[in-house]
DNA sequence: GACATTTGACCGTG
DNA sequence: CACGGTCAAATGTC
């Protein structure tokens, strides 16, 4: 990461950071062994990813934003959405944010079509059903997309990409979500404004990225053709690529908010149901369960398990912590100690 | 060939 | 009239 030396942390927001690497670490270093004696260790394995991912996103998102207090985040906790994203910025619907998301319009072919105009751009109305997030990682998300514009955006470096759930035709679903690119940060941070809750409910089980490899490079290759944008997309396409491995989004939404909780609660790990330890005969797996619940619920994050993440060295030989993520994460801690 | 993205045009709102 | 959201033909990818 470019800004690597330049971050700077409040306590706060480096007590956030530091917690939720923490618990990605104690995660992994306890779900590790599941792995080898569960049935479906690949499944075992993505779940564990996406736990990485979104921890390391809150991580990534407040250091990113020196500026921002983590109680943004504990917002979203609170808010209780759907959306793996770090920094809820408002709640509210606002006419610059609000897609008009009105997509029941008869389709006519041709010149013929937009017919009924009325029922385009209602914004203010009655459409309150927007969530303006910042992210590093705007595909997370768990459902699937389908891009349907794009736009250049007064006094915006980047363009706005326009999406709607892939399922619209097929399940009504209304659902709409815009990406707008903020910075060339490395990675960049998107907002990602959402718009009307999903009601194609049975679509949550592919990430979107695993289909739309197009609609990726739409917003990484940087669409306004800056000339020295090229260079930065080297780690959000990693980060990208690792979203599209980890394609297997096992969780309902709430486990967001389990992980966006430990913002201003318990230091515990609350990490969940989403990774069971599998309700299979297996007794090894009954063990390795009963001692992970154990683990989970009896022991906070204390400076000894912070230092244990940040120590590196122990657990580098893990498979998991090939991640590149998790060692700019880690840079950045390091950096601040 | 099916499906998804790109892109320029269309159109409502302020 | 400028801006931003959406449409749909053209294009790309598998």
């Amino acid at each position: 990461m470019a800004d690597t030396e330049s971050v700077c942390l409040s306590d706060e927001q480096q007590g956030v950071a530091v917690r939720e690497v923490a618990q990605v670490y104690e995660l992994i270093k306890t779900q590790q062994p599941l792995l080898l004696v569960h049935q479906q260790p690949q499944q075992l394995a993505h779940g564990l990813l996406n736990h990485a991912m979104r921890a390391l996103n809150v991580a990534l998102s407040v250091m990113n934003q020196p500026h921002a207090s983590s109680s943004s985040a504990a917002a979203a906790a609170a808010a209780g959405h759907h959306f793996p994203v770090m920094t809820m910025i408002k709640a509210e619907s606002t006419p610059a944010n609000s897609p008009a998301a009105d997509v029941s319009d008869n389709h006519v072919a041709g010149k013929a079509r937009r017919s009924s105009p009325a029922k385009r751009r209602r914004i203010n109305c009655e459409d309150k059903s927007s969530w303006v997030y910042h992210t590093v990682v705007p595909h997370e998300d768990g459902y699937q997309w389908r891009k349907y514009g794009e736009k250049k955006i007064q006094g915006t470096h980047f363009t706005r990409s326009y999406f709607r759930c892939t399922y619209r035709d097929d399940r009504g679903c209304q659902a709409t979500k815009q990406i707008q690119q903020e910075d060339k940060n490395d990675p960049p941070m998107f907002q990602v404004t959402y718009s009307n809750e999903h009601t194609c409910t049975t679509t949550r089980l592919i990430n979107n990225t695993n289909n739309n490899p197009a609609a990726l490079h739409s917003l990484t290759a940087n669409p306004n053709g800056h000339p020295d944008d090229d260079s930065d997309d080297t780690i959000l396409t990693k980060m990208i690529k690792q979203e599209q491995q980890a394609a297997w989004l096992p969780s309902p939404p709430p486990d967001l908010t389990t992980i966006s909780n430990n913002f201003d609660e318990t230091p515990g790990l609350h990490v969940s149901q989403e990774v069971p330890p599998c309700s299979s005969n297996s007794s090894a797996i009954s063990h390795y369960a009963d001692e992970f619940d154990h683990h989970q619920m009896g022991q906070p994050l204390e400076t000894t398990v912070m230092e244990e993440a940040l120590g590196l060295g122990a657990d580098l030989d893990d498979p998991y912590f090939y991640d590149p993520n998790l060692l700019l994460i880690y840079e950045n801690l390091m950096n601040c100690y």
